[in-house]
DNA sequence: TATGAATGAGCTTTCATTCAT
DNA sequence: AATGAATGAAAGCTCATTCAT
């Protein structure tokens, strides 16, 4: 009986993650605020009691929600300073994270697409910090590309920061707008390696 | 009294006019369902029951603002098929339509992006079909431009579409978020042209 | 029509009367937090959601209703501050005054014993506030009295105040246990008087 | 097994009386309505599911409060039954037993005050009940007094009554208001002795 | 005994919409 | 045209109570 007080603990860790996916598909279709906690509890086959035995409110839950997102977003760029990685690797990890996301949780990169990185409305000052950690940690790597002469210097590196994401998020709410899933590992390469490449060298013939 | 009547007509434009200017604002700053009616007829400085005698309801007022939005860009792109233009002329117009509106409107702009192109909250199917719409006519831009060789033919032409609006928009919105107005002619112009180029030559230095 | 603006005033405040008026019997026979929105708006014939056109809250509307207490009673004492009157005479216009707000308004007296003076549940700072400002006007009365000779200074003014308070709330809220109105203008006077004799001169025969 | 039973009701009385003793301190710090099962198990040391292992409801708990307190009062009214004690004896028996079980169990005392001598909302008529018993006893020692010629006869027993305990009730829920314990017995003695001497006396200074 | 997960009725508050004036 | 009083559905959150373990 070693085991019980793990598997009680995973107990709790088990319906936490029930709720949060619950609650990831129900802010994606809805939206935060036309989430109701009702959806939540359905959608998790809980009461609605349930879902305050496991979090505080409903801000409390689309946060936990977005600490999973910014963790793993931060993990990764974290790693980058300790390793020597060259700046196209760098913005390569940034598109093969959202599309592996994209595959894994879709509603969870649509949730910070949609709630955070366009909207207004849900960014508490909290959340709009980690959103600006994370824009000036993708400047940075274009600023490095800049002074490395891998990216042209006559466009500012924020500016390349916006052309960047913005591409990679349009793509990744498009699909979602369409209903298109990742279908196989290969669409998810050539999807980043296109997306990279117009970045890269643009769109235009001469270039290819 | 053969003035009335226009005159009357014109009242009511009026009115209907600066209700739409104040539900544009206060629909930017609280998204659609966290705006009120009241902070609207504030805005606009008129009762809240007088909103109802213009506008059958708030989704209404919504799809009027809407329609502005569409209304100018399909009158934009309908002119090309009567017209000789170039796919890089209506890209860069293109470009210049989402400044010039954000230059004119800031807030139509940002409704169009947080609550049409990037939500999924307040999209009715009406509004999806306008939305469907517009890629799909951008996409013809895009391939056009691939079977006249000016664009690379190794990506499909809905995906350029996506890496082109993508960027254009999270330069917009990134404008909006970090409140940056577009201070000059010069300025706007010094984004539009950066912006294409990025598309169309990459960010990558010529030298690289 | 100079009357219809003067009207309209009077209408807001007929209504305030009637939502306060209300409140009044349900904070009685419920106490603040068992008082439900509904209680009162049913008591008042109105739907819930008229109470929060007039009312910023649950509290507020309590608030409210206090209010009308301590004015009363304030503008009782500070009467005093420019009249000459006897201590006697000023502990009888207590007395007067606690009696004959229960007979004009039973449920206002009954709400400020139970929720007020003998409640610390409801006591938000700003009630204790106005609590003890009465009690300090109260112990001032009494303190007069005992440099003047009137009353016995081996217990303290503080102390008399109490017995004296007590000894009205007691009564009052006894009348209202036993649901007795105040019948006449005799009795209360017959209440009044010898309220005021057995805190003046005792329960003891000898002093009869 | 013969001290296995005693033990175990043994125990089972410690754990009532920690509930008992934590319920009276939440039940007086927010009254009955206010209080939750979780914060008295808190306040216990124990979970809230056990609470109910030992009482049925919250109402039963609160039961089982009073009970405490109106046996204590009953027990030393019955004894007056077979003893023979002047009225005053029982007068000063009745303000010690106010002031000894504040300053055994403040909460106890006050919760009596707040939430059934001058409360209405939490009555059931059980409760009226014993409060009503304990007014009729009172009652009998000032009939008792009047008869005996100790009392005044020109103001009812029962008004009497009011104005006494109404005076005892003021004092102690006007030290738990202001956070006075009881220092001393010297302290409460001299309460005890003045509260007495002002409803035998009156607060008038005898030259007066 | 003891725990705390689970339930759901109930409450306050908000706000789109209607309608009398 | 214009006002704002009036309505009531809806949603977030609380908490007494039950029950499996």
């Amino acid at each position: 009986m070693p085991l019980t007080p793990s598997v009680a603990s995973d107990s709790r860790k088990d319906k936490e993650t029930v709720i949060l996916d619950a609650a990831c598909k129900v802010f994606r279709e809805k939206g935060f605020h036309q989430a109701r906690i009702t959806d939540i509890a359905q959608a998790a086959g809980i009461s609605y009691g349930l879902v305050y035995h496991y979090f505080q409110s409903k801000a409390d839950l689309f946060d936990a929600i977005l600490k999973e997102w910014w963790t793993g977003l931060f993990e990764l760029m974290e790693k980058w300073d300790n390793e020597a990685t060259t700046v196209e690797d760098q913005l390569a990890a940034l598109v093969t994270y959202f599309l592996e996301q994209y595959q894994r949780k879709p509603d969870l990169v649509h949730i910070f697409i949609t709630e955070i990185s366009r909207s207004a409305a849900n960014l508490t000052p909290a959340r709009v910090n980690w959103f600006k950690m994370f824009l000036s940690r993708t400047e940075k790597i274009m600023a490095v590309g800049q002074s490395g002469k891998i990216l042209r210097t006559d466009i500012k590196a924020r500016y390349l920061t916006y052309i960047f994401l913005g591409a990679i998020e349009s793509f990744v709410s498009a699909m979602v707008l369409e209903n298109q899933p990742l279908r196989s590992k290969a669409q998810k390469q050539r999807i980043a390696v296109g997306l990279l490449q117009v970045f890269m060298n643009g769109a235009r013939t001469i270039n290819a």
